[in-house]
RNA sequence: GGGGAGAUGCCCGAGUGGCUAAAGGGAUCAGACUGUAAAUCUGACGGCGUACGCCUACGGUGGUUCGAAUCCACCUCUCCCCA
């Protein structure tokens, strides 16, 4: 509360899309400064999904950056949702999960979200401090304060309810219940991004009806995944996590298409801010290689979760693997070690390793790649060389390296004589 | 409560008795070209076997048939219209 309005506005408006509204916001933070009571920041978090990745830093940055002007920043784990389960899903079936495992998953999520936000500073809660309580009637009481056609107002909702797919009530519910905890905590701001504006919404909504000043929403640009197209998420397959390892957090953002290097690089490093128009339109004009731009900008998100050790580590490993193509350094291949059992005839055939190993899911799988051109082997002392016979047997002694296409490698040690 | 439509592989989506492990597209993987980018081209894309092959799969269960994703019955789930 010692940083004037201006200076807090300043870093607060830095990578947001919108404030919501802006003036309202205005008054909460000279309010704070004139009484001294911190701002209570609430994020919200899912204990199902504990792994986090570059997307959600970007909000978590956020919340880091209330905290460092001395705002208070309070994680809602929504654990209630756990305990009902998912009915849109297929297996209604499943048992949803208990409490130790949302709370094992919510220690995972705090022990990575510690890389960005000061976790000893934040408050966490867990919503089913206050929904598990509620009965029918409080829940009447909730449900009457929102409309069916405000709902509908959800872009989702309203795909899905012109297309015909289902919607079931709970999925009303769901924002209804995250507004709640705005309620049950008297939050005065919420973090989201711009995929969550409409929940947040509802939040100021639900927190009129129950006599509280609403809170005002800072809401994040979304980080596209590593496609490029769309945004960052586990289930497309196209993130990033903060744990993954170095050099595989350098290759990801290398394999990163062109048009985000601005994006990324503003949103995700902690680089020191150049406009990112100046840098597309180098990009653009030739002046700076894309290349450049973008190995420092995984080098620094490498850095950034890592160190700089690492970072140096990555960046050397990548340009030796693939700007050389040549085999990564021998510390950083996967051992299998091929015994005695698995050996007949005084050798064992390719797709068999293959399949052991995570060259390759299933000899189906090796046998194709095998087919394609991408398997190669290297016998201990020899040269690489492709693998072009699906039935490749290899003689002992087995010790080598084996390697289909640029990103998996493992490296055989024979223990047959064991 | 009544009437109609539908459920296909990771996703979308063709397919109405054998030639269908199932068109086409997307995603994905490998190869060529490259900057592990984009674009483009080639190949692969359920499991197991070297292969002729075998097994599993078109919501579920049972049936008709030499043979079913395709026909019938029932069940489960969904959407639309009417009340």
């Amino acid at each position: 509360m010692e940083q004037s309005l201006e200076k807090q506005l300043d870093l607060i408006r830095r990578n947001t899309v919108e404030l919501i509204p802006e003036v309202e916001l205005i008054e909460k933070i000279k309010r704070s400064i004139e009484t001294g009571v911190p701002l209570k920041v609430k994020i919200g978090l899912d204990p199902n999904r504990p792994d986090i990745h570059l997307g959600h830093t970007v909000a978590l940055q956020k919340l880091r950056d209330f905290q460092d002007l001395g705002h208070k920043a309070i994680l809602i784990v929504g654990d209630f949702t756990g305990f009902i389960g998912d009915p849109s899903g297929q297996d209604s079936e499943r048992a949803a999960i208990d409490w130790d495992t949302v709370r094992a998953n919510a220690q995972t999520y705090f022990d990575q979200a510690s890389k960005v936000i000061d976790y000893d500073k934040a408050e966490v809660r867990y919503n089913s401090e206050w929904l598990l309580p509620l009965n029918f009637k409080d829940v009447l009481r909730l449900t009457r304060s929102f409309t069916v056609h405000r709902m509908l107002e959800r872009d989702d909702f309203e795909t899905r309810y012109r297309e015909g797919t289902p919607i079931s009530i709970m999925e009303f519910l769901y924002p209804l219940a995250q507004a709640y905890d705005s309620v049950a905590i008297e939050a005065d701001i919420e973090l989201g991004g711009t995929d969550q504006r409409f929940n947040l919404m509802v939040g100021r909504t639900i927190q009129e009806r129950y006599g509280q000043e609403p809170q005002c929403l800072v809401i994040m640009p979304l980080l596209e995944g590593t496609d490029g197209v769309r945004k960052m998420s586990k289930s497309l397959d196209n993130y990033i996590g903060i744990t993954d390892e170095p050099h595989d957090m350098y290759g990801k953002c290398m394999r990163t298409p062109d048009e985000l290097i601005g994006k990324w690089r503003e949103l995700v490093t902690l680089m020191p801010h150049v406009e990112r128009e100046a840098l597309d339109a180098g990009i653009r004009d030739g002046s700076i290689h894309p290349m450049d731009a973008k190995k420092a900008m995984a080098f620094e998100i490498v850095k950034r979760f890592y160190s700089d050790d690492d970072a140096v580590a990555a960046q050397e490993h990548f340009t030796r693997v693939f700007s050389q193509r040549d085999l990564p350094p021998e510390d950083m291949i996967p051992e299998f070690e091929v015994t005695g059992e698995l050996v007949t005839d005084g050798g064992i055939r390719v797709i068999d390793i293959m399949s052991m190993t995570e060259l390759a899911k299933s000899k189906g799988e090796a046998r194709r790649l095998i087919e394609g051109g991408g398997v190669y082997w290297k016998p201990g002392d020899g040269e690489e060389s492709r693998i072009t016979d699906v039935l490749c047997t290899l003689q002992q002694p087995v010790d080598g390296i084996l390697r289909a296409g640029k990103r998996r490698v493992v490296k055989l040690i024979d223990k047959t004589d064991v």
